[in-house]
DNA sequence: CCTGGAAACGTAACCGATAACGATTGCAGT
DNA sequence: ACTGCAATCGTTATCGGTTACGTTTCCAGG
């Protein structure tokens, strides 16, 4: 067993061999130009050392390094969901992957976060970026595939198709009986907070209720963030009947709230969410929510990424994915409700 | 707005601030030594043009990169957990974080991995390592911390206590009134396939019921890898009434092939898993399983490596955490049970 | 024996950033 | 006015690997 403490570089596989380093690159890369005995002498000298390229020595150097990234602001189970699609699409691609994530900004945005993470990455260590809801638009001298992109964006991107998705979920609320729906909205920015919304209000107005803007608390999508906009909502004198939250997330923290306030769910309170993030099965009660498929978003832009990167590029820019309600036990007819 | 395609460099910087990289590299680290005007002047430059500084260059210049990373063999649901407690720990500390992830060993074990990705990233880019289900014992320049370690390794490791977990899990079908129960094993080479193990024949032991090998399949804790042996325990003249997995993925597995050959979980067969990822919470029905935190695994291995990295090491070398049994809807006493 | 040309290999210039070193200047103390 | 120290800033070697280019080696053909 040989035990190596100290990095092994090039050129002490190159002083092993009795070659110059130039010659070591080639064969490790492959290049044509070398001796048949030369190459089997640099390659025992690789094994007997142990040496392994540096993917920071190579990357600095080479244009194409195989390895592409991924940007988020930080890892909830949404992150996690998109995570394991895009290692499917990669699988025995020959890319391998670096996800970045910086701590400073856990649990909260700051403003041009995945720019800067970007820029860090695709000087030279990716050939391409996925980036996990970005906060605007993105440059980089390397493609960048968005997963739920800004709103207006025309850069290449996967979304959920969000406005349908809100949209049945307030018609299942209203075809409960409900008429005082609240909404919990996500980060401005984002096409998929304003879909959502749109999905909202076009529900309501499509069952001839009025939009009353009091009912809408101005979320982020951080799940903190609707903490106090709940008990706004369910603490004053007529509180809705249903909450409809832009994400999971937010939704689980208005079934938190309701118990704080003690308000039954499903019987005092029906709430809905988005996403169906694992959590919403385990939940008492189980969440209603809509799925959209967070897996198939990763695996989706994953493949058009590599497409991009390889340049064999084919494919519509901005791919929208269906979306379907998953009915658990957080929805129920109100008190109130005038059977249909 | 300004548009840069190009990427800027410290050059760029240096000649729009007209000073030399030397003055702007010191700017940029908050060195001391540079005049208030300068440090205007340079900070003007960098803010106009846009500049980040190459992850990749500083790293294989500094020995410090305040870049922690993170290996694992691939992303299932019990990475993703581990990734979350990791991060929470991780959250404004200074250190970001590099996970990577090789997509040509997904879904399958092939010896070393960890090593490959370790030496690629050590030699500059982190300043230490977490391993997830490591293969061996490692080597590194830097230090590294094991979730879930080899057997018999005495390197910085945090690992649930999985004999205790075991031999509950194991207690809890005994009292149910099962004897003939089956396990399918982990990876041989983890500390944890061998304690879940060693928790199975206490358990049997200790209730007296003698431990039968040929009730006993041995996985890798792929959750592939337990269909047939699953298949093979269930299709034999006397299947054993309950089976022990050392995994939820290879438990559902498990679950999946009872289903196909026609037997009721938990009437014709009680099953029980070990990690308690979210799945379990939301399959039909429930799975019964050993809960180990693995959110509380990663926090440990991040903070253990951060005092690794900062030289403040004052803690235990090997942390265990306790395990609970979660009692789902996936057993029952068997038919044939002699009630107690 | 000489020449031409291809194959094989080494040299050195990069890539972007850092730090040791040397040189210059400013300022307080005497 | 002089000394000494600290602040200030440019130059350059260096990290590990890649590659353009130049040099050497070798062999076939004349």
């Amino acid at each position: 067993m040989i035990e190596v403490n100290a990095p092994v570089t090039m050129s002490d596989v190159a002083r092993a061999a009795g070659v110059s380093t130039a010659t070591v690159s080639r064969v490790v890369n492959g290049h044509y130009g070398v001796s048949a005995r030369t190459v089997a002498q640099v390659r025992s000298a690789i094994e007997q050392l142990g040496y392994e390229s540096s993917l920071v020595a190579t990357s600095l150097r080479r244009s194409r390094t195989n390895v592409l990234g991924l940007v988020a602001h930080s890892f909830q189970s949404y992150t996690a969901e998109v995570l394991k699609g895009v290692m499917k699409a990669l699988s025995r691609s020959g890319f391998d992957l670096i996800i970045y994530a910086n701590s400073d900004l856990y649990g909260s945005y700051s403003e041009g976060w995945e720019q800067r993470h970007l820029t860090r990455l695709s000087g030279t260590l990716t050939d391409g970026c996925i980036v996990v809801t970005p906060w605007g638009d993105i440059r980089s001298r390397t493609p960048v595939v968005a997963i739920d992109p800004v709103r207006g964006s025309t850069a290449p991107s996967v979304m959920a198709d969000n406005l349908a998705g809100a949209t049945t979920a307030v018609e299942h609320l209203v075809d409960l009986g409900h008429r005082r729906i609240g909404f919990i909205a996500g980060r401005d920015s984002l096409a998929s907070a304003w879909s959502r919304e749109e999905g909202y209000r076009a529900a309501l107005t499509n069952a001839g209720i009025p939009v009353d803007p009091t009912l809408i608390g101005r979320g982020d999508f951080n799940p903190e963030s609707a903490t106090p906009l709940a008990r706004d909502l369910l603490r004053r004198p007529e509180p809705p009947s249903a909450i409809f939250a832009a994400s999971d997330g937010m939704a689980l923290k208005v079934l938190e709230v309701a118990r704080e306030l003690g308000l039954s769910v499903p019987g005092d309170l029906s709430v809905v969410g988005f996403d169906n993030i694992p959590e919403t099965a385990s939940t008492q009660p189980g969440l209603t929510t809509v799925d959209q498929s967070m897996y198939q978003l990763g695996y989706e832009a994953a493949r058009m990424l590599k497409s991009l990167v390889t340049g064999e590029w084919d494919e519509p820019s901005q791919i929208v994915l269906p979306t379907s309600l998953v009915v658990r036990d957080s929805t129920a007819p109100p008190r109130s409700a005038a059977r249909p």
